[in-house]
DNA sequence: ACTCAATTTGTGAAATTACACAAAACGTTC
DNA sequence: GAACGTTTTGTGTAATTTCACAAATTGAGT
């Protein structure tokens, strides 16, 4: 190139922000390709919201993030080489600005970001901005290789946490300090199920989106085969089920809208405060997928080990009955009414008991006027010698339906 | 005795009791310790309505029975040696008649009826009735021997039963008719627990008891330590699961009200047709009994495995619950409140869902006013993070509170 | 004794449910 | 297609439940 302002070594990226902020006359933040903030200059104290915050929390903040996907901005950074503009966006505190991403051949190692405060940056400009994240490539490289060695001592320690592998707590506690995590008072583990074996491409992906997603703290992942594995610290959460919970269909969405990484399950396992139980908790997160897989249905809006429920006996439950070969004797008597009379008794007291014995929206559901129902629960409990008010034979019932189910 | 008119040898018993007739000039009747009609005089054909009944099945009626006993007469009859005489009892068809046990040692090995139908008996001629009590004695000893030798071959063959000792149902079918019973098409086990070991004054009142009952047909019967096993047939009968339950209440109510004895608990299987299934029947009879012993309150009133429900898993359900050791985290929540603050929220919860979700019962049985409750259940799904409304939960709820129960 | 929050009880209106009855629809059988 | 029993739907009323709100009670802490 015949005029490159960058050819000048440098010793930091904060240096090299400044530079590059005095040739454009604009501040300027680096990021790496997960948002997170790696320099900015100071020569120049005119800024906006968007940045301060994102200076402040050493990361972009996320709805920042979300924005820029929605407006289309981050998907043209990883589609292409030249520097973007993006229109201020006042409801994030986001003026004028803008951006040049950094590439390694095939990948996009992290963002430049120019402020436009009080002048719009021109043509020659704009091929400096290029210029510049292309003299950033190989500082980010060396950060990338550095990142890459620990993210390996983290998938080491991870997968030791998962299989138990550390025997004390001190151990582990001894082992999150080494690797400049401060130790969860309280984790849970969740696992997301993938329709396909996941390839690097996905677990860039998946990277991207757990380092931008800021509540809860993913402290470790690891994927799997098709299973992407995350320990989620959950300190400082006030309703840390609520909180999973939201994650874990953001996750999902996410993973859609961004990628179109489509039917992905999820599972998280209960809170716990003792490191020793990881393996317990991957095992119940395991417990839930299992679950879903064999009732995709009613398992379908549950995540959580606490919410299994009865679930959380099916096993066993599914083992005694197949020993015993037990069959209710009211399922057996309605099934062979059904079976004689073309009527649907079965179905409708499944129905019944999955709405908590509400006439109402089980009729609603079922598509009958509430008489007809009422109608059939009459007949049901004749023809089954059911009492309808007797907890237990509806609990009976109810679990035995769900077994023939999975038979 | 100077002048017994009985001293003359007789073949038959039928002899018997119409010589006795033509003496005291009225009919006679002469049955078993267990009301089994063994003869009857057929010189004289004036007769009453038991009578008739009694002849024509070949036993005292039922109803017969409980009316003698609540009259105090069989009591009178089983503790003295003297004829007793019995107004008439118009309900039953019961005309005015005198009896007289006969004995063997200090056993009654059966009874002599005499019907005051137009006269009424003199001293004289009670003491007549004394003396061929007397001389009937030989002829019920025998009977009673080969009856007890039958009983041996009876229990022998239940015992086969219960154990799976004959492999194929023809092999059982055959064993049946050698014993000339007549094999049941539907059948079921019921087992008693006593509170004490059974003692051979217990054994004889109990089979006194089971042979009056005449319906359902108690086919084959024995006693194991603490135990009552029964075979029963439900031929003919329209709703078994009923007749089996009445018959279980029915049979431990008679036990104390006769014999004073007290806390039987009972149990009885499902019905099967299968002869091969007897073993199993017998398990599950045991299996009720089980779970009434570690569920006593909540247990009271199930007597049949059918309606043991979720009680039927139990089992497996403690198991795994054990072995988890995972407590529900809501009912961690509410113990946690109620120690605290002094509250019977837990407890609320249980009698709620005892009541099938029914406030207005559950308020009734807690003595608070139906608004308190629904404070109570308000405050209980804030602070356990439960949704009433969802069976799931409230199965859990409900399957935990019981199996905590257990611990 | 006072304060405070939590709990209990009372009241009444609105919503929901239960139930009886009649009419209509449906499917089967002859 | 007539006759039959079963099922579905509509209508109306009585009973019950739900819910909000106010008042009274409790009990622990100061």
């Amino acid at each position: 190139m015949k005029n490159d302002p960058f050819r000048a070594s440098f010793d930091s990226l904060e240096e090299f922000a400044d530079m590059v902020s005095e040739v454009l006359h604009c501040p300027i933040t680096i990021e790496d390709a997960n948002h997170r903030l790696l320099a900015y200059s100071t020569h120049d104290d005119r800024t906006d919201p968007a940045r301060i915050a994102t200076i402040i929390g050493r990361r972009v903040p996320e709805k920042v993030i979300n924005s820029l996907w929605k407006e289309g901005v981050i998907p043209s950074l990883l589609n292409s080489r030249d520097p973007i503009r993006v229109k201020t966006v006042d409801e994030i505190g986001l003026g004028n600005r803008v951006a040049v991403s950094i590439w390694k051949n095939d990948e996009v190692l992290g963002f430049i970001w120019a402020l436009e405060i009080e002048k719009t940056l021109g043509e020659e400009e704009m091929n400096c901005l290029k210029q510049a994240a292309d003299a950033t490539k190989n500082k980010l490289i060396q950060l990338q290789n550095r990142k890459n060695k620990k993210e390996e001592q983290f998938q080491e320690f991870f997968w030791q946490l998962l299989t138990s592998h550390l025997s004390t707590n001190e151990e582990i506690i001894n082992k999150f300090h080494a690797l400049q995590i401060s130790p969860p008072s309280s984790f849970a583990v969740a696992v997301f199920q993938f329709s396909k074996e996941l390839g690097r491409d996905d677990e860039k992906h998946i990277a991207y989106l757990l380092k931008t997603i800021q509540m809860p703290k993913i402290l470790l992942h690891t994927i799997d085969h098709q299973q992407l594995v995350l320990f989620i610290s959950l300190d400082g959460i006030q309703k840390p089920v609520n909180k999973l919970n939201a994650f874990c269909e953001l996750f999902v969405a996410k993973m859609k809208e961004r990628f179109g990484i489509d039917s992905i399950v999820q599972g998280y396992s209960s809170v716990y405060s003792d490191l020793g139980k990881v393996e317990k908790s991957y095992k119940e997160a395991r417990t839930v997928l299992s679950v879903k897989r064999k009732f995709p249905r009613e398992a379908k809006e549950i995540h959580g080990y606490q919410s299994l429920g009865i679930y959380k006996y099916i096993d066993v439950l599914i083992e005694k009955s197949g020993t015993d070969q037990n069959e209710n004797y009211s399922l057996k008597k309605l099934q062979e009414y059904d079976k004689k009379n073309n009527t649907d008794l079965v179905e409708t007291l499944e129905v019944f008991l999955n709405h908590d014995s509400n006439v109402h929206e089980a009729a609603n559901q079922l598509n009958v006027h509430t008489n007809t129902l009422n109608y059939r629960l009459k007949r049901i409990s004749e023809i089954g010698e059911i009492n309808l008010k007797d907890p237990n034979q509806k609990i009976t019932l109810y679990l035995d339906l769900k077994l023939e189910k999975f038979k």
